[in-house]
DNA sequence: TATTTTATCTACATTTATGGATAAATAAGA
DNA sequence: TCTTATTTATCCATAAATGTAGATAAAATA
């Protein structure tokens, strides 16, 4: 099993990409997070973890242009790749399977 | 961010346990996530899981009664405490917050 | 006593997240 | 043009978390 799931953490950077488009790249992704989830995110993290998913083929990626604005190396551009996308679908299939297992009242909780 | 978070294993593993109710043991929460996401699961992997999941109090326990029908030890059976389903909520959260910021046509496909 | 079912333990390899240092690319100012 | 400041990626070493295999022990029935 090990290695052949998106982790929770990949899981989120792979959606904070699809929401950025053409702002996504290490900065913004770690701002992106770091707002959805309410916690410190480091850019390490979100540099290593790109990484990984560009390796796995979950993610593509292209240097931005340079911009009139301001200084600084060109941002790395990243998309989800078809792989990434349905990587997503899977995960979140998978959860919906279990889910809908859940008796009723399997929990406290009222999950809305 | 490291710890922080539910893995996604541990959440696949608390989700089977709310599914399986009295019957969430070792054995059982493997078959149900072998089931769930068609991959082999290793029994110890379970237990690991379980044995975290509880230390995090997100799983609470106790032995099962001895049964007339079989031999062997008693089994130790699983609930999702209410932290636990706290942090259940929280991962769906997170993840719904950024799925509804993603742009229509974010991906090619189609995430009925 | 033997067999079955299950948990527990241990050791380990792999994966993941982090901090910190460094390098590259760019713009702006002297 | 030269220098400096800025923005960003890259690299490295490491700590922490995760998943696994394999061995062992415990509890139960026959």
């Amino acid at each position: 099993m090990k290695g052949t799931y998106l982790g929770e953490f990949e899981e989120l950077v792979l959606l904070s990409v699809g929401v950025l488009q053409q702002e996504a790249y290490g900065l913004a992704i770690k701002k992106e997070l770091e707002d959805q989830t309410q916690r410190k995110v480091s850019i390490s993290a979100v540099h290593a973890s790109c990484n990984r998913l560009e390796e796995k083929g979950y993610l593509t990626s292209h240097f931005g242009e340079k911009t009139q604005k301001r200084g600084g190396r060109r941002k790395k551009i990243y998309a989800v790749s078809l792989p990434g996308q349905k990587a997503l679908q899977r995960a979140q299939h998978i959860r919906k399977s279990l889910w809908d297992r859940l008796p009723p009242n399997a929990f406290t909780l009222d999950f809305a």
